[in-house]
DNA sequence: AAAGACACCTGGGAGC
DNA sequence: TGCTCCCAGGTGTCTT
């Protein structure tokens, strides 16, 4: 479900429902996720106070004065509020009850995802390793060129590569390229200095428009205000494989690279 | 060091 | 109706 976009909507959903309220306990019913949940998670959580929740790149961080609760949404996740004693179905894993009553819903099929803990002033070890935010001016073409030098990967691969750049995955990855006119196979070596800029342009320009719409729901992604993303209707390549191109026509190509989907121009896309 | 394959897990849709 | 197979928004880890 989520990439940058959606884990953002997710967070601006929550956020006036969670800050400055205080934990009742954490309800564990699925530990097994990605990584289990930390046993001792319930007794961190208890009685502090969420003070802030923070994105980095796909991770939300629910920050208490002695650390941070740390939410990975995986491939089919998501936070939402209910109150606190409304029934859970069966991919219901995990509650954090607050003590007003509400609680923050983790969601989860396919347990891809993670709930984690983060020490005060320590940085998880799963976030050490991360590149620049998509959006910071951190994520420019010179960071990017950098990262591509002398790289045989697929620019494709490159851009969803999180220690290079977070945030940017399958969907956003297909409709950058078109965007910029790039091959998803190039070599990441072998793209101009001129086409790098643009392509940083349009990640940029892309992620900013989808997170103004809420994201893209695809299947069932709801943000955590309840309602669905509206992005997908913009979508020019991702799922539209056989289809027209929306600029000349040419039926797009899809192939897999690196066991993702990957649809592109062969007429726009060089 | 870099690239590629594989792992984790469930549900939905296509095809027979 | 029901079975099998393939696919899905992620990403750490193991193998070449």
């Amino acid at each position: 479900m989520p990439e940058l976009p959606e884990v953002e909507t997710t967070r601006r959903g929550i956020e006036p429902h969670i800050v400055g309220q205080q934990v009742d306990q954490l309800i564990v019913r699925q530990p097994k996720l990605r990584w289990p949940v930390p046993e001792q998670l319930s007794d961190y959580l208890k009685g502090k106070v969420i003070e802030s929740v923070q994105r980095r790149g796909k991770y939300l961080l629910l920050n208490t004065d002695q650390g941070a609760a740390m939410y990975h949404l995986g491939m089919s996740g998501s936070l939402y509020m209910v109150s606190a004693d409304q029934p859970p179905a069966y991919h219901d894993h995990v509650d954090l009850v607050l003590k007003n009553g509400m609680a923050l819903r983790l969601t989860d099929p396919r347990r891809f995802g993670s709930l984690l803990w983060q020490a005060r002033g320590e940085q998880h070890e799963l976030l050490v390793k991360l590149g620049p935010e998509p959006l910071s001016d951190a994520f420019d073409a010179d960071h990017l060129q950098a990262a591509c030098a002398g790289r045989k990967v697929a620019i494709k691969q490159l851009v969803m590569n999180s220690a290079v750049v977070v945030g940017v995955g399958n969907i956003y990855a297909n409709e950058a390229l078109f965007a910029a006119g790039i091959h998803p196979k190039r070599a990441a070596g072998r793209i101009s200095r001129q086409r790098i800029e643009q392509l940083v342009v349009e990640i940029k320009r892309i992620l900013a428009a989808a997170i103004e719409q809420g994201g893209t729901t695809l299947k069932d992604f709801i943000g955590g205000d309840g309602k669905p993303g509206y992005f997908k209707q913009e979508l020019s390549v991702y799922g539209r494989g056989g289809e027209a191109c929306v600029r000349c026509d040419t039926p797009l190509t899809e192939i897999r690279l690196g066991q993702r989907s990957t649809v592109f121009c062969p007429n726009c896309q060089r």
